[in-house]
DNA sequence: CGATATTTGTCCGTATGTATG
DNA sequence: ACATACATACGGACAAATATC
């Protein structure tokens, strides 16, 4: 008799409620068992809805106290970060890639702040140009710790990217993303095109493998670029 | 006997096997059932682990097929969407508001264009300064659709935000948000206390409640603004 | 191309753990 | 200390997708 109720289907109804005020911010709502007897459904199914939308931010959670609608619904929005080459691909332009340099060397002092290495720690610093439909996207400008990626001392990255290649080869478990607005050096002016001091968009990116730094990229893009997400 | 074992070590004892190559990229790591032998729980218990694994981008499921390994780990990186006083706030700064100007009128095309609203539509235009320490932090260019929104007729904006207005009264089902890098109008330039030309990181906004468009709104940062996002 | 077997997806009902007012 | 409401575990069942024969 009775048919089986999705969890999307009580989640959907419930963030109904809610973006239709017939549950108020702040206010507290049924509790699990009241709501699993209501949709007809087993507590467990509800408890599932409930933890997505707490994820999403709609309601905040607390063991005893209940379930309240947020009142500032701290909302979080995700974006992916997918290789340069399916971005490019994604939009339908083909993708290109050039070295433009590859060195060994240490690392200028904010590098290995930032990496937090000390004085003597080997460095591979990899410059390259990402395009798609033959201009230029992105400017990658990267550090990698020869400490901790040794294998990338027989990598000539005269045809995959660091990126491409330390997604493939190196696994990470941390990551952190910092995005700004900057003017082209002469140097980014010159590899994208630009005029010195034109703004460019810039995306830097730190990856750690637990405690060890294994990389810093900063990832230079031209003014037309737009970073976009949903939610 | 047997103690019970929690998702969330299921979950971490897997990702590490990623991490650490024991399973490597592509392959085909082992079946629910066999995983639930293996860590002595529940086929469920294995289910959440590997649906947050696979949430998180480390895996792909698909039935019959199984779960193998992602090859090129799409990861997904969240950033949180205060309320800009709030961000300011977090940040130990002071946080002051002016309101710069306040009209109804018609909309330019490039904004009905984006809320897909016709000609006739009638909008409120918000301008307004967010400071941080009585520096200029973001300056806030808004359009709001009074068909969808006829309630902010009533609100004068003079003390408090429109961001922190929309936020509390309107609710919203969609968000969409641009991050790019611009030059300065003189218009910004002379909010923010900048040269005509800086780069400006900017953010646009657009809020909709189910089709109807809410908002859109054009926040504007001076060059030193960081975006900062983990993971 | 169609039937089938396999694997994940999701639900149920129950039980117990845990944080907290 | 206690009751309450959420957090999560178990085992079983069926549904849905799809690789393979």
């Amino acid at each position: 008799m009775s048919e089986r109720v999705s969890f999307r289907t009580i989640r959907d109804e419930m963030a109904r409620r809610i973006a239709e005020r017939r549950w108020l911010p702040g206010a507290l709502i049924p509790g699990e068992e009241a709501l699993a007897r209501e949709f007809g459904a087993a507590r467990a199914t509800v408890n599932r809805a409930l933890q997505e939308l707490a994820r999403a931010g709609l309601i905040e959670r607390r063991r005893r106290a209940g379930t309240r609608v947020a009142r500032h619904p701290v909302r979080e929005a995700r974006f992916v970060i997918p290789l340069v080459r399916q971005e490019i691909e994604r939009q339908g332009k083909s993708y290109q890639y050039q070295l433009l340099s590859r060195h060994e060397t240490t690392a200028p002092d904010i590098v290995r702040a930032r990496l937090g290495l000390d004085e003597k720690a080997r460095l591979l610093h990899v410059r390259s140009l990402h395009l798609a439909d033959r201009s230029p996207y992105q400017f990658e400008d990267r550090w990698i710790s020869l400490d901790t990626v040794p294998a990338v001392r027989d990598v000539d990255f005269s045809t995959v990217s660091p990126n491409e290649w330390l997604v493939e080869h190196e696994p990470f478990t941390d990551a952190e993303f910092t995005f700004f607005a900057a003017a082209a050096s002469a140097e980014e002016a010159a590899v994208l095109g630009l005029q010195e001091g034109t703004p460019v968009f810039v995306g830097e990116r730190i990856t750690r493998l637990r405690n060890k730094s294994i990389t810093l990229a900063r990832l230079v893009h031209p003014p037309s670029h737009r970073m976009v997400t949903q939610l």
